[in-house]
DNA sequence: AATGAATGAGATTTCATTCAT
DNA sequence: AATGAATGAAATCTCATTCAT
């Protein structure tokens, strides 16, 4: 009973939208309903304001990275095999809808306790698969924050590069590439070789 | 070195602040003004508005990065040498003043087109010294956008890093391992190995 | 006794409830439908909107008042007799149930014109009850408007000095007492004293 | 330096008004800035809001009522005398500005904690003045807190009946009666009597 | 040069009411 | 009968900017 709520679905996406192009304090409320389709006060039944909107969309999609990495992480443990898979998964996942990564690195700094509060952090996720393959053995001990971050910061310039059009073309295309950089950066093949 | 002065007018360095811990839009003229310790009218003696201030601040210190990296490019042009110096001189500028960096980066955005118009853009400034250094031979002719995306994102993701809590101390002492990793992605070492 | 009921709808209930305690227009239909536990339509099954809500909890109650005031008017005229009966059911009344009082008092305001076309309502009761007893020589001659708003003010006010706080216990272990102040001001003890 | 700020009496005034005449909640900021020749915008320079406005002219003007009691008691203690002084000052007070006591008690409900905490309360200086006198034998010991609502009662009705349109003319021409009243009532009479 | 009151435009939010289900 | 999504109008509040002093 009641209308099905038509609307919500329609709402967040203009509102992801939106604050990816305008951002978020240039975004209005109007704006959004605008493109929506539907009035201002329609916002208000699902969310309890902006604020509430921006939290509920980010940790939404930020918990969807996170379970994206951990399944690839139970399915292979191997950092060799991982991390490729990780960057043609998130890759994939930017070309796929460009939108939720570029929200989630706007939106980042304002949540910024409450994202560090969360054990499920993909970036603290990232940091334990390095120690682990650090303590199996599976790349050289060393700086795992450092290295973490450096691996970070490679992926995620990679499609902040294309965003601003120095790099064309489908992330992907570049997934295998990126991957071997950040295996090379952790010492992964020497570590092979050496086992070898 | 052609550092961007230091020391600014009581409003300007306010302003700087406030937009990095509040964003742009999240500090009001008024909220300047009170930490500058004047009345919101002084500010437009000096300024036409917010948007002019913002601009005149985003203007005047991306040009200083672009002549800290020209100024070392002249010096010694051979990239073994200048990235290690550019990844150093960063990082120290960044330790003695994270704030002009972080508004850079958070005003990049807004500013985007006249950022692409800029020649002594600084990122426009890499991606040629890393064409320039394929040309020359001195690293493996290669997909120079990626690469000096990759570049870019080990070195800013470094800074990020530390920002939010997850490295620690000063930048400077990892700035050579940081540029060996540079140089090692860039596959300098390899390069020069060669050569011998 | 000609009391207004006691159980209403839930709806009713609720809507009198919160109506004193955060005012009319404090009080949002959701705010009622929640406690009535309906969602928010349901309230115009009954009513036609909230106007029409306040108005109808505004006449009962009041016709009950006047109700309760001719009902002992009736029984016997004389106004010895009769105030101690009014304050005392009047006092009962409040005890039992001190919201509908209070959402009287708090409405009137905005339905004067309407109160005052009203030939039931309570005050002019107690206007003519008053009027009366100076024609039959139950109390002196003298300003009967004044003396109406004397008696009302000394009854009601010790309601309101229990809602602040400053009484204590029931209303109706003071009834006799300010029953024979209320005859001490019209003067009715040295009327009959004389009469005797 | 500066504008002077010309605005912010009509702005308070405005309100004070409005609120009496349909309420505070049935008054916008926009009647008030209105009414006072302003913009909207205006009344934040002066409050920090609507709620801030309100509660500003409720303890202005309520700390007003206490030091007019306050200055009458010093000037004379006898209870005989500080009554039908008190009375006459409150109807002086009435008559010359009807506004501000009608506001000071349509407000006083959604600021009940904050005047209980309130040392200089007016009832709560009449409740001392009524201890007071019993204590010092000018009337006889009783119900001090019922005493006190009484007084209060038939004092502020006879006001509120002529807002009601139930008594004409000016409250002053009331004075000395209500004033009688209220001493017949406390029984001073009787105990003054009694000493002679 | 500076002040801070006031403006004017627009933002967020609330809420009585309507209406498809 | 009831639900609750959506509307539409209005309310509160914010803020860059202007301007009299």
């Amino acid at each position: 009973m009641g209308r099905p709520p038509l609307k919500k679905s329609a709402i967040e996406r203009s509102a992801l939208e939106l604050f990816v192009e305008k951002g978020v304090d240039g975004t209005s409320i109007r704006d959004i309903a605008e493109r929506a389709g539907v009035t201002e006060g329609a916002l208000y039944r699902h969310h309890k304001g902006k604020d509430d909107l921006v939290r509920a969309l980010f940790f939404e999609n930020h918990a969807g990275f996170a379970k994206m990495i951990s399944h690839l992480w139970k399915s292979d443990g191997r950092f060799q095999v991982l991390i490729p898979d990780l960057v043609r998964a998130f890759f994939e996942f930017y070309d796929q809808d460009p939108y939720i990564f570029r929200f989630v690195m706007l939106v980042r700094h304002k949540l910024l306790e409450e994202v560090r509060a969360d054990e499920k952090n993909p970036v603290e996720l990232l940091s334990r698969i390095v120690r682990e393959a650090m303590k199996r053995g599976e790349i050289p001990k060393g700086d795992e924050p450092l290295l973490t971050q450096l691996i970070l910061g490679m992926v995620m310039q990679t499609a902040v590069g294309q965003y601003y059009g120095r790099i064309d073309g489908p992330l992907v295309d570049r997934a295998e590439t990126v991957a071997g950089y950040c295996l090379l950066v952790s010492g992964a093949e020497a570590a092979s070789a050496a086992a070898r």
